[in-house]
DNA sequence: AGAATTATACTAAACAGTTAGTCTAAATTT
DNA sequence: AAATTTAGACTAACTGTTTAGTATAATTCT
């Protein structure tokens, strides 16, 4: 890939996140990423094509971070791709912002991306799985619990900045230390008996 | 207020969440609200207030269904608040939209708005009497679990359309049911001991 | 090897449609 | 009488997109 493709994707990437897809402005990204606008058009053929690419190239980066936990026993595994989930919203802020607007908006994309339940359907196997094997306890809607999993550890980075100042002033390395340390907690006492 | 103005008001409401800020169009919420576009412009300055009215509008609306909970326990008094917050997002689901697209662009009002952590404190608060009466276990980080909690139960219809096929074809009365069942569980779970 | 051609990356300037916002004069409602 | 609403033309600025052309290095032809 071509420097002034690569460098006009980051930027688009953090204005899309930024502004929203109808805010952010063609031509501020074309002079904030150092290049002539209609190089965007050689690159990508319009404003929807470039918002479609970012968003692949976000979901591709998500999904290469693979997940294939490697603990002993489902409650190990279950707190790893938590874990992981938390490492990867904390590393990718963009992600998150992108996903609320975009989600928010209904956009087209996200209909066609199969990777979206990555993480719902990682959690439901292992989930039941753990029923299988006797680890986790039996409920009547398991979904429940995943979905109240994902959006407990979701909400914190999603509206971090109204969130974030009950936190007080310690780093946010620390903030997120507590967060899986609280995370572990709340599995344990949901899931496992 | 002038009929006129609720029209503009309701439609705009709409349109912003539907589209965000920079995606709705004045013409277009004139002709839906069946008003001259001059008409918004008697009423409202710019689009800029415009927003601005739509989300003082809805928190107002937000804030004067108070909760003082009735209950004899902290216990039924927590559950009380986080069932009305479901009915709340339920039956407001502009309110989510408006919300994670605002929060996601850092829009100015929400530097202002002091109704923001409404639920927060509510829950928070009662969490600390409970801990005083023994009733609730006493934890580390208490905003922890609020935050946990509110996500657990804001990610649902914040992520609504991707999440809601996990459910089935139940009728949308049936989800809310359960999921206040779950959150009850949840609650139980996580602070009473 | 040197000339001709191609491919890729890029730019400057303009085009064409859109959009927030204005103005004026009249009509209707309260 | 005052407040509200309509009608619609108008504009200034903006914004996505196109066009036509440049620079350069690699490839192919002679």
């Amino acid at each position: 890939m071509s420097q002034g493709k690569e460098k006009i994707l980051q930027t688009a990437l953090e204005a899309f996140a930024e502004k929203g897809y109808d805010g952010a402005r063609i031509d501020t990204i074309a002079k904030t990423a150092g290049v002539n606008k209609a190089l965007i058009y050689y690159h990508f053929k319009s404003k929807e094509e470039l918002f479609t690419a970012v968003i692949n190239d976000l979901f591709e980066k998500a999904a290469s971070v693979s997940i294939e936990p490697t603990g002993t026993s489902v409650r190990d595994n279950l707190i790893q791709v938590m874990e992981h989930f938390i490492d990867f919203l904390h590393g990718n802020p963009y992600f998150v912002k992108i996903m609320d607007q975009s989600v928010a908006q209904d956009r087209d994309i996200f209909h066609q991306l199969h990777h979206q339940n990555f993480f719902f359907e990682a959690v439901m196997g292992m989930y039941q799985l753990g029923v299988r094997t006797g680890e986790c306890r039996k409920v009547d809607h398991p979904e429940e619990y995943v979905v109240s999993l994902l959006g407990a550890v979701y909400f914190y980075f999603s509206h971090h900045r109204a969130i974030r100042k009950f936190y007080g002033t310690i780093s946010e390395e620390e903030v997120i230390s507590i967060r899986k340390r609280t995370m572990r907690d709340i599995i344990a006492r949901l899931i496992f008996v």
